[in-house]
DNA sequence: TAGAGCCTGCGG
DNA sequence: CCGCAGGCTCTA
């Protein structure tokens, strides 16, 4: 479900709860991603007695940063997770596995379907990194300041098809299988085009429509196809502009194209591109 | 570096 | 019933 525009508007949502003392924690026993049973003492730890002081993110990853703690609250949504804020005495809606209870009158819900999503705890600070889901995290397109230069040279070291180098979050932190399309689409660069065949030229003209389609996706609050809303459980309006993702057999909106959006899947992810425009 | 696997829910 | 889903990790 969440890329890196909806994760940051999750983020933004949970703003609110920064200053708020942490009076508890409830999970629910069942494993998350890769059968992990959270760390409902880790968490403890990390969190309880403690006021949030900051919620950070990198690349598709939330960090709950507690004042005085040396730990943190790494959160990950996977597929389905929703991080909500919610009034104190709300019901847990069906697959919440860990609540954070605030001494305000609002709790944080974590929900999660199909539990691919990940709430673990961290070293904080620089130390964070040795935390194994973001030791080998790339650059994050928003908060750092990422040219086509770095893009360029990352894809030199490897001959896997562009598509598949923008979804590498080693690379690039953030960038899902929708953007990863979008941005495609607009930069004119096949999904199937060898990474390392594209000019410098293509590489900055990527770069560039990687963050475009971020920001504007962040702009309208995220996609939201079926699963996704904020921290207040409201849904994002950038499905309505999507220009290829999902629009197989629809005709391409590049002005004066005419192509007609084709589907084909790589690395077992569906991609959606306009083969007449978009060149390999 | 493909492919399977992890899970549940939805729509055709 | 079947295929499909916005992600990641482990395996051959």
């Amino acid at each position: 479900m969440p890329e890196l525009p909806e994760v940051e508007t999750v983020r933004r949502t949970l703003e609110p709860a920064v200053g708020q003392r942490v009076v508890g924690v409830w999970t629910s026993g069942l494993p998350l991603r890769m059968k992990q049973p959270v760390d409902r003492a880790g968490l403890e730890r990390a969190a309880v007695g403690a006021v949030l002081g900051a919620v950070r993110r990198h690349g598709k990853y939330l960090m709950l940063e507690f004042e005085g703690r040396t730990e943190l609250v790494l959160v990950h949504l996977g597929m389905t997770g929703r991080l909500r804020l919610v009034p104190v005495r709300e019901p847990r809606a069906p697959h919440t596995h860990v609540v954070f209870a605030l001494e305000g009158a609002r709790h944080i819900h974590y929900s999660d379907a199909r539990r691919f999503g990940l709430v673990a705890v961290a070293p904080g600070g620089e130390r964070r990194r040795e935390h194994p889901a973001l030791a080998e995290l790339g650059r994050d397109p928003l908060l750092e300041r990422v040219g086509g230069r770095f893009l360029h040279e990352a894809m030199q070291r490897s001959r896997q098809m562009v598509k598949s180098l923008l979804l590498d979050q080693r690379i690039l932190a953030g960038v899902g299988n929708i953007y990863a399309c979008e941005a495609l689409w607009l930069a004119r660069v096949a999904p199937s085009a060898r990474g390392r065949d594209l000019t410098r030229a293509q590489s900055d003209e990527l770069m560039r429509a990687v963050r475009a389609v971020l920001r504007l996706a962040l702009t309208r609050g995220g996609t939201s196809l079926r699963d996704f809303v904020d921290a207040d459980g409201i849904e994002g309006d950038n499905a309505e502009y999507l220009r290829v993702y999902g629009r197989e057999g629809e005709t391409c909106l590049r002005r004066g194209c005419g192509g007609t959006i084709r589907r084909r899947v790589i690395q077992g992810r569906a991609t959606f591109y306009c083969p007449r425009c978009q060149k390999r």
